[in-house]
DNA sequence: ACCTGAACACCGTTCAAGT
DNA sequence: ACCTGAACACCGTTCAAGT
């Protein structure tokens, strides 16, 4: 969508290495990962390879400053919220960037990609950093704020990058059924020696919900971070959990 | 390592999918992700590309056989410990993830990349079932096994694949060290208003113990499950926490 | 059934040359 | 300073031909 001047069109606007970033996204966004090709995009730029390599180091630079974009536009987002709790500012972050991979599927692939090759860069801080004000917030004791935020910055990661796929069908859900069902019955199928456990909750799979289920596990390093690190201030302030922290 | 059969030597072993997944498996070792390429492939097993795509559908199927692999090893090993509580018994499985990763770095960029491309493929399952017979152990009640033992798996691979590349550096811990102290650097010259708690934690950041932060994170799942999750049968039960389930 | 290896289409990147 | 575009080295994959 959006002004697209195509081929044999002279280039009308400068190019920068925002647009080229801008182009890149967008075609990851139609075509996904091998969508993104130096021809795909200097034919969208109307320009030739040599002018993108003056703005850009390198394809991996490209994919990193997508991926850095979208990020960054994900945890920028809805200002509408003013407030809340702690626990529901992170579920905010969390369903922030759920959301944010469910718009570019190709970014759960280059976030986990980025995170394993940079695993300290400028796309882990901004995640780190909306997380750990919450953190903040939550009366964590300041010796655990580290602790405590890599826990969650790595289950939302963790979440977020499997639970992708499945989220990128369109339709009310039928597909989705289609395909849950499916790995339901292939794990009923599973040899009952190796896989009696996976056997045993094929269905609970079938009827789960993402979104539930990513929440889910929230709760758990919540309640888990509260009830080891508990307020240092207040001592007699028992541990938030869902039920309290949920209006 | 191990016998290497250079070129121009024929071939001696007969040519098997196994056969091409660990030769694959050993370039990855030697030379990461772009060191297994069909040509570099063809040529440890003095063969031509056309009995690889005999064997092996396309690259994607070797890269996804190649980490299957690896990950069935490391979930396979040590039957030295024999029993333990079921709350080491999940910290097995995620330190022999870890410890795999470390071995093979390729595998926390690839793990990533399976999982968001095929969420409940067979090495999802592999390790689901680990996981899942600890939890079952763990008392909690069956309608909560497919929640709980999925916030481990993603708490689990988001922390092995973050944790991966920091730990790929040899020798006693210096470079990784100067790593650190790297990063906690550049965390401190970071914007104020943009990244106060970031700066905040530059230190602690510098000072962490990767394998320490990961058991933490664990613990705080274990203990998120077993408090909103306590066991069904015996009611009085209080939650296991990390003091009472470590010797 | 299993393997050979030349050939194909395509890719990221470079660089001398222009403005 | 910024852009052009031909050229290079290399890649995954195919396929007619062999055994």
């Amino acid at each position: 969508m959006a002004t697209r001047t195509r081929r044999s069109q002279r280039r009308t606007q400068a190019l920068s290495r925002e647009r080229i970033v801008e182009a890149a996204v967008e075609l990851l966004d139609a075509a996904g990962e091998s969508g993104l090709t130096f021809r795909a995009l200097t034919e969208r730029l109307a320009t030739g390879p040599g002018a993108v390599y003056w703005h850009v180091a390198n394809k991996d630079e490209l994919l990193g400053a997508a991926t850095e974009g979208v990020v960054a536009a994900a945890l920028a987002a809805d200002p509408t919220e003013p407030a809340g709790s702690p626990q529901d500012g992170i579920r905010a972050v969390a369903l922030g960037l759920a959301g944010a991979i469910e718009e570019h599927p190709w970014l759960a692939t280059q976030l986990a990609v980025q995170l394993s090759r940079n695993p300290w860069g400028t796309v882990t801080a901004r995640i780190f950093e909306s997380i750990g004000r919450q953190v903040r917030a939550l009366g964590v004791p300041e010796s655990s704020w580290f602790t405590a935020t890599s826990a969650l910055l790595h289950y939302i990661l963790g979440a977020a990058g499997q639970n992708a796929v499945n989220a990128g069908v369109p339709g009310p859900g039928t597909d989705r059924e289609e395909f849950l069902g499916a790995v339901s019955t292939a794990w009923k199928e599973l040899d009952p020696d190796d896989y009696p456990f996976t056997r045993a909750v094929a269905d609970q799979m079938r009827e789960h919900d993402d979104r539930e289920q990513f929440l889910a596990g929230i709760d758990f390093v919540l309640t888990g971070i509260t009830t080891l690190h508990p307020p240092a201030g207040r001592p007699g302030t028992p541990p938030a959990s869902r039920e309290t922290g949920t209006p």
